[in-house]
RNA sequence: GCGGGCGUGGCGGAAUUGGCAGACGCGCAGGAUUUAGGUUCCUGUUCCGAGAGGAGUGAGGGUUCGAUUCCCUCCGCCCGCACCA
C-alpha cells in the first residue's frame, strides 16, 4: 500500500510516511547508542548521585502488557504514548524521570499461546518480547531499557517467591492491624501474652506447633471450597470466577470443591483496603469498583435457638428483629438436615438436588422468583419468643454472612416476595406515614425511617422511634447484653486462591515433609528455577466433569519434586510444591523492581524505594506518581497488588503505604464492525460504503461499533499505522482523538488531519524542494509573539493535566498562525520544535538537529511562557442585553469599569437596542463581559 | 435494583471559579496548482432565513444580570456489581 502523500511529483523532502520512516529510524538508533532516557538511582547499581542531584523525581508507570503471540494491540499505544508524552514534558520541566517497561508474561494465555504452537513456552515468550520490544521501539517510547523485567526471568520470579515467603512467614496481628514477623507470635505465644488457638501453646508437639503456625500464616494452606475448572484443568481465583459461575478466561464452568490450596490473607487487610483508598488520586468508579468487591456491611450477628442447634444470622437490619416472622437458609446449610421433618425429607432433598444442579449457569436466567420449601423445623426468634418457621431457599446464599437470614418480609423486599407466594405472615413493625398497618394491602416491603410500632419486649422497647440508625443502636445493645447477638461487621471478600495447577508460573519455594506439613526455603536456595520439560501441557478435562481432580504438571516430574535437604534437623526427605503461582503474582510487585532491576541484593534497595515512591509529606501514602492502564484491572490486579505492598509496608520493606498513587484509567479504542446477514462479523477493512450503507464483497452487511480486536475483526495493527505515516502521526492520532479516559472510535480517515498537521510544521522550517532550513529572518511581531507564548501557557497547562487532546490543538493553533506568516520565523523556531518534542519526537529530534543543535532535545527546558505577551493592550467585552450579546466594544486593557461602561452604553448598537430607557442596572466583570439590565 | 459516568454541529470532540457555545480535526462546498485523478494550498462550513433577524448544548422547570456549567423532575445511553441479607 503507498502513503496517500507520496507519488512521483511529490517534493523531495516532504515529511510522508516514507520519510518519517528514515527519521525515526535514525533517531531509534541514536536514542540506544547514547542511553539518551538512562535514569540515574541514588543508590544500589544504577546509582548516579551527581547525576540525581536535587531535581524532583516522577515515577511514570504503564500497566505492563502480556507478549502474546499478536503483538500489541491499539489500545496499548493509547496508554504508552500517553505516559511517554508525560514523561518527556517532565525531564523537559527538570525532573529525574522514571520511565520503562516490562512483560507480564506467565500465564495462561501465554501457556496456551505455546500449547497451540508446539512450542516451550520459554520459547514462545521469548520471541514474542522481542517482537514487542521492537513494536515498543517503533513507537519512539523513551524507556530507560536498562530496566526493563520480565516476569518470567529467574532473576525477577526469585524475589516474587522471596516475597511470598516474607508473606508465609507473617501473621496478622488484630491489635496492631497490621502484618509481623511469624518469630514474632512465636515469642508471644511463648511467653502467653498471645494465646494459641488449637489448644495450649505451652503443651504441643512440635507438629502441632507448626500446625498452630499454620493457622495464622497470611500464606497458608487450605482444604477449603475452590473454584474448580476442570476445561483448564485448574482451580481459579474467586475474581477470575464471572458472576454466571464460568471462568473468566475461556469461559468453562466453574465448580466450588474441597481442595487443598494455597491462600492469601487478603481479608486481613480488608479495612485497610477500603480505608486507604482515601488516600489515592483515584477515580471514584475505580474506588467504587473496589469497596464494592470488598463488600464491607456493617450489621449484627443474631442467634435464634431451634431444636436442631443454634442457627446464627447475619442481618443489617437488627433493628427488624421483631418483624422477623420466618427464616431461610441456603439449601446447603449444615442445619438443614437436622432441622427437616420426615413429612418434609422428601420436598427437601428434592430442592437442594434442584439448587444444586442449576447452581452455576441458569440461576440468573430463571429470574427472581421465588422458589423455597419448609423444612418442617422452627426456630426460636430471640426478641419475641416466637416460634418462626425454618425455609430453605436458593435466594439465600452459603457464600455470604452466614448462609442463613431471619426473613423480615414487611421491610426486605425479597423477604417480602417470598412471603407473598408462599404465604408466609408479614407484620408490620414500622408506621410508614402513608401506609395502613394491615400488610394486606401492602404492594412492597418498606425501607426507611418511620416510627416503629409491636417492637417491644420485657427489657426493650423501639416503639415510637422514627430512626434506623438509633433503633439500631438499641437493638445492637440488647442483643450484646442478653447473649443473643451482637454487632458485626461482614465483608463479601474472600481470602485469595493463589495456587494453580499449570506449568507456566512461579514455582512455589515449599516443600513439604513427610506428615505433609509445608516448610519455606531458605532464601539461598532461590530462586526456585522452573524446571525444563516438553510436558508442559496441563491436563484439562471434560468442563462439565465437576468430579475431575486437577494434576499439576510438575507432578510428573518425580526428579524435581523428590529431594533430600537438611534445614537445620538433619538430611531429610521431602516433596516439592508442585503448584505454581497464579499469574496475578509477578505484577503484584513489579513497579518496585523497575526501581532496581539488577540489584541482587535486595529486591529494591530502601533508598531507591524511599526516593522514587516514598510517601511525599504527611497522609500522603507514596507510590508511583502516574499508573495509566484499562480498567479492566479495576478489581484484580489492583487488589492484589495493593494488598501485597501493604504487606512489604508492615513488615518494613518499603517506605510507602500504596503502591500506585494516582490511577487514571484509559478509555477503549472503538471501531466500527459490520456484520454479514448470518451475523457473522466480516474483515472491517474490505467493507466498502456505497450510498450511506456499507458492502462487503458486494453483499450488504450492518455496522455497529464495538471495542477494536479480534473477535470483531475491526483490528488496526499499529504498525500498519506507522508504516503508512510514521510513528508520531500515530502518536498524535492516539493523543488528539479526544480525551485519555474516554473511549473513543477509530477512524483511519482522520488520522491524516494530524499528519497534515506535522506535514506543515516540517513545511514550516524546511524546504520541501532542498531540504534546507528555511525558517523566517527578522523579528517576528508581536501578535505572533503573543500566540506563540499563550501556545506555551496553554499547552504547559494542558500537560499539566494530561489533556493531550487540547494541548496538540493549541499547537496547531500555533502552526497555522505560523503557515499563514508563510514559515516560522527564527527566533521561534527552537520553541515550535521544543513543545512538539514530547508529542513527535522523532520529528522534533530531527528539526532540532537540522536547527543546528548538537544533542538530543531530550533534556532542553520546556519552553516557559513571558508573562509580558499574555496579556495585550485592548480587550474585547462582548456586551449582553437582557442576557444576549448585542455588540462587542474594544477598550483599553487596563481602562476601569467606570470606563468600559461608559463604553459600552455609548455603543451605536447598544444605544439603538435601549431604545432611549434608561438601564435599571449594569454589570461589568472586568477582562469578561459586560451584562446589561434594560 | 444498587453504584459510577455521560447526553454539545453530518462525525470525533473544545469551552478556567457560571461570563463571546462549537477551539482543533474529519467530512462537505467553492477556488488555486495539476493533462487528469490524487496530493498540496486558500476560503467557507451549528440550524432556520435572501436579508435584517431568530433559534440553539437530551426534555421540562428553577436559581442568576448571565447557565453547556449549579439545583429539581423526567427521558435516553455507557460501564461495574447484582437475590450480598
Amino acid at each position: 500500500m503507498s502513503t496517500p502523500d507520496s507519488t512521483a511529483d511529490t517534493p523531495a523532502h516532504r515529511y510522508t510516511g516514507a520519510l518519517a520512516g528514515v527519521i525515526e529510524a535514525r533517531w531509534h538508533d541514536r536514542w540506544d547508542a547514547e542511553g539518551t532516557f538512562d535514569t540515574p538511582n541514588p543508590a544500589g547499581p544504577l546509582a548516579d548521585a551527581a547525576a540525581v542531584g536535587s531535581r524532583p523525581k516522577r515515577f511514570i508507570l504503564d500497566m505492563f502488557p502480556y507478549p502474546s503471540g499478536a503483538g500489541l494491540h491499539m489500545g496499548h499505544p493509547l496508554g504508552f504514548t500517553a505516559t511517554d508524552i508525560y514523561a518527556r514534558y517532565m525531564r523537559m520541566t527538570g525532573h529525574n524521570v522514571l520511565y520503562t517497561m516490562g512483560f507480564d508474561a506467565f500465564g495462561l494465555p501465554a501457556e496456551q499461546y505455546a500449547v497451540q504452537t508446539g512450542q516451550h513456552p520459554a520459547v514462545t515468550t521469548d520471541q514474542n518480547i522481542a517482537n514487542i520490544r521492537a513494536q515498543l521501539r517503533r513507537l519512539g517510547l523513551s524507556h530507560d531499557r536498562r530496566r526493563s523485567i520480565s516476569t518470567t526471568d529467574p532473576d525477577y520470579y526469585r524475589w516474587t517467591q522471596w516475597i511470598f515467603l516474607q508473606i508465609f512467614n507473617a501473621w496478622f496481628d488484630p491489635d496492631r492491624k497490621k502484618a509481623r514477623r511469624i518469630d514474632e507470635l512465636v515469642a508471644e505465644l511463648d511467653a502467653g501474652t498471645r494465646g494459641a488457638r488449637t489448644g495450649a501453646w505451652a503443651s504441643m508437639s512440635p507438629a502441632q506447633r507448626r500446625a498452630e503456625l499454620d493457622q495464622w500464616r497470611l500464606a497458608y494452606v487450605s482444604d477449603a471450597p475452590v473454584n474448580w475448572c476442570p476445561g483448564l484443568g485448574t482451580v481459579v481465583a474467586n475474581e477470575e470466577v464471572t458472576a454466571d459461575g464460568r471462568s473468566d478466561r475461556g469461559n468453562f464452568p466453574v465448580f466450588k470443591r474441597n481442595m487443598r490450596q494455597w491462600m492469601m490473607r487478603i481479608t486481613a487487610y480488608a479495612d485497610r483496603l477500603i480505608d486507604d483508598l482515601d488516600l489515592l488520586d483515584w477515580t471514584d468508579a475505580i474506588k467504587a469498583m473496589q469497596r464494592n468487591w470488598i463488600g464491607r456491611s456493617e450489621g449484627a450477628t443474631v442467634h435464634f435457638e431451634s431444636p436442631a442447634g443454634r442457627i446464627t444470622v447475619f442481618t443489617t437490619r437488627p433493628d427488624t428483629l421483631f418483624g422477623a416472622t420466618f427464616m431461610v437458609l441456603a439449601p446447603e446449610h449444615p442445619l438443614v438436615d437436622a432441622l427437616t421433618t420426615p413429612a418434609q425429607a422428601d420436598a427437601v432433598a428434592a430442592y437442594r438436588r434442584a439448587a444444586q444442579a442449576k447452581k452455576d449457569v441458569d440461576r440468573q436466567d430463571e429470574g427472581r422468583e421465588k422458589t423455597g420449601v419448609f423444612t418442617g423445623g422452627h426456630a426460636v426468634n430471640p426478641v419475641n419468643g416466637q416460634q418462626v418457621p425454618v425455609w430453605i431457599a436458593d435466594y439465600v446464599l452459603m457464600g455470604y454472612g452466614t448462609g442463613a437470614i431471619m426473613a423480615v418480609p414487611c421491610g426486605d423486599e425479597r423477604d417480602f416476595e417470598f412471603a407473598r407466594t408462599f404465604g408466609l405472615p408479614i407484620v408490620a413493625i414500622q408506621q410508614p406515614a402513608d401506609r395502613s398497618l394491615d400488610t394486606s394491602s401492602w404492594a412492597d416491603a418498606f425501607v426507611g425511617d418511620a416510627p416503629y410500632v409491636n417492637s417491644a419486649n420485657q427489657s426493650l422497647s423501639l416503639d415510637g422511634i422514627d430512626s434506623v440508625t438509633e433503633a439500631k443502636r438499641l437493638m445492637n445493645g440488647w442483643l450484646e447484653a442478653h447473649g443473643h447477638g451482637h454487632a458485626t461487621v461482614t465483608y463479601k471478600l474472600r481470602d485469595w486462591l493463589f495456587s494453580r495447577q499449570r506449568y507456566w508460573g512461579e514455582p512455589f519455594p515449599i516443600i513439604y515433609d513427610e506428615h505433609g506439613s509445608p516448610h519455606a526455603l531458605p532464601d539461598s536456595a532461590l530462586p526456585v528455577l522452573l524446571p525444563d520439560t516438553d510436558q508442559f501441557s496441563p491436563r484439562t478435562f471434560d468442563p462439565d466433569d465437576a468430579m475431575s481432580d486437577p494434576e499439576s504438571p510438575l507432578d510428573r516430574l518425580a526428579d524435581w519434586v523428590e529431594l533430600e535437604l537438611d534445614l537445620g534437623d538433619g538430611l531429610r526427605r521431602y516433596r516439592r510444591d508442585s503448584n505454581v503461582m497464579p499469574q496475578w503474582a509477578g505484577s503484584c510487585w513489579y513497579e518496585l523492581r523497575y526501581l532496581d532491576p539488577t540489584n541482587d541484593d535486595h529486591f529494591v534497595d530502601p533508598a531507591n524505594e524511599q526516593y522514587w515512591m516514598g510517601p511525599q509529606g504527611p497522609g500522603h501514602p507514596g507510590g508511583t506518581d502516574l499508573y495509566v492502564g484499562g480498567v479492566e484491572h479495576a478489581v484484580l490486579h489492583l487488589l492484589y497488588a495493593r494488598f501485597w505492598h501493604k504487606v512489604l509496608h508492615d513488615l518494613g520493606h518499603v517506605s510507602s503505604v500504596e503502591p500506585f498513587h494516582k490511577l487514571f484509567n484509559q478509555g477503549y479504542i472503538l471501531a466500527a464492525a459490520y456484520q454479514d446477514e448470518r451475523g457473522m462479523y466480516v474483515e472491517a477493512s474490505q467493507v466498502e460504503q456505497r450510498d450511506g450503507s456499507y458492502v462487503y464483497e458486494g453483499r450488504p452487511v450492518t455496522r455497529e461499533y464495538g471495542k477494536m480486536g479480534k473477535s470483531l475483526k475491526n483490528a488496526i495493527a499499529p504498525d500498519e499505522v506507522c508504516e503508512q505515516y510514521g510513528a508520531d502521526t500515530l502518536r498524535l492520532y492516539l493523543m488528539s482523538m479526544g480525551p485519555l479516559d474516554a473511549s473513543r472510535p477509530w477512524e483511519s480517515k482522520d488520522v491524516v488531519g494530524v499528519h497534515r498537521f506535522l506535514q506543515r510544521v516540517w513545511r514550516n522550517i524546511v524546504d520541501e524542494d532542498s531540504g534546507a532550513v528555511r525558517t523566517l529572518d527578522g523579528a517576528p511581531d508581536t501578535e505572533t509573539l503573543r500566540v506563540l507564548h499563550r501556545t506555551t501557557a496553554a499547552v504547559r497547562e494542558e500537560l499539566d493535566h494530561l489533556r493531550f487532546n487540547t494541548a496538540i490543538a493549541k499547537l496547531i493553533e500555533l502552526n497555522n498562525h505560523l503557515t499563514k506568516l508563510g514559515g516560522c520565523p527564527a527566533a521561534m523556531a527552537d520553541d515550535l520544535v521544543a513543545m512538539l518534542a514530547p508529542f513527535a519526537p522523532h520529528m522534533a529530534e530531527e528539526l532540532w538537529s537540522r536547527l543546528g543543535h548538537g544533542t538530543s532535545i531530550t533534556h532542553h527546558p520546556f519552553p516557559v511562557a513571558d508573562p509580558a505577551y499574555l496579556t495585550s493592550d485592548t480587550v474585547e467585552y462582548p456586551v449582553q442585553v437582557n442576557g444576549k450579546v448585542r455588540a462587542r466594544i474594544t477598550v483599553a486593557a487596563d481602562a476601569d469599569a467606570a470606563t468600559v461602561e461608559a463604553t459600552a452604553l455609548a455603543d451605536e448598537r447598544i444605544v439603538t437596542t435601549l431604545a432611549g430607557a434608561a438601564p435599571k442596572k449594569v454589570i461589568v466583570v472586568p477582562g469578561r463581559t459586560v451584562s446589561i439590565v434594560a
